[in-house]
DNA sequence: TTCCATGCAAACACTTTGCACCGTG
DNA sequence: CACGGTGCAAAGTGTTTGCATGGAA
């Protein structure tokens, strides 16, 4: 897949670094699927040597820039991140047991264009969170 | 409204009590439309004595338990509250000038039943937020 | 007179910032 | 060897909690 494939080229071409922790936080990102930055923090802990909290932060602002990973918010606290390499997608939580699915955009197709005509309002799809009630949670 | 004119009753009905603090709040969140837990405290304070933090907190969630307001995260930040007097609507957001728009729910009736279907998930209309681009920021 | 509600202060969760040093390009 | 990146520590923002006092019912 190209996208993985050529990340730090895309990082030098705009005038980044590649470093150790860039590298093992996207791995991070990759690895856990939804994480928050403190989760990536602890898993970048796991697997091999300490990074800053801040840099988790710097490094996660830098690679969403770069379109390499997204950022929704799956609860009332901290954002969650995921990586972009794969197909794009939108979250429906539950707002009792906390699950979260993941939904192909292609459902949203008609609202879409409805908010297209009605209030010339695009959608952003990757970072759209829906709440409501699983199917276990009536 | 008997929304608006029960709320009292309401309050007590569900072992509550009535105080001077619960009414300024309420007060508030309905001349604001959407606001932050910090701006409902400072237009409190504004129209009348000091209020605590703490209590505008405690305020906010017991009134949203109650029904009478809902809160949506219309940032990355605070979330905002509103009043559920008037008709339920749910929220688009630019993500460039952070303009806030309210929209009918008969718009998503559609992807309801889509969702409905497919993953047998009940979307809470009143807490969703749609971000994206509106009209003037392509 | 009973408890729920409030104020206050401290703690907490999450994030940002300033600055000196480090290391990629 | 220049300049962007990192670690560290401190501060910033938003929220919660424990406890003594106050006031609605």
């Amino acid at each position: 897949m190209s996208t993985r494939d050529d990340w730090r080229e895309r990082l030098r071409g705009s005038g980044y670094r590649l470093t150790p922790q860039r590298e093992l936080i996207l791995a991070s990102v990759e690895r856990l699927g939804h994480a928050t930055p403190d989760e990536v923090l602890r898993d970048v802990r796991r697997h091999s040597e300490a990074v800053n909290a801040s840099t988790v932060y710097r490094t996660l602002e830098v690679l969403e820039e770069l379109g390499l990973i997204r950022h929704a918010h799956l609860s009332d606290r901290a954002p969650t991140y995921h990586s972009v390499t794969d197909h794009e997608h939108f979250h429906l939580v539950c707002r009792n047991c906390r699950e979260v699915f993941s939904v192909d955009p292609d459902v949203l197709s008609e609202l879409q264009e409805t908010l297209e005509a009605d209030h010339r309002f695009a959608i952003d799809v990757g970072h759209l969170t829906i709440f409501g009630r699983c199917e276990k949670c009536r």
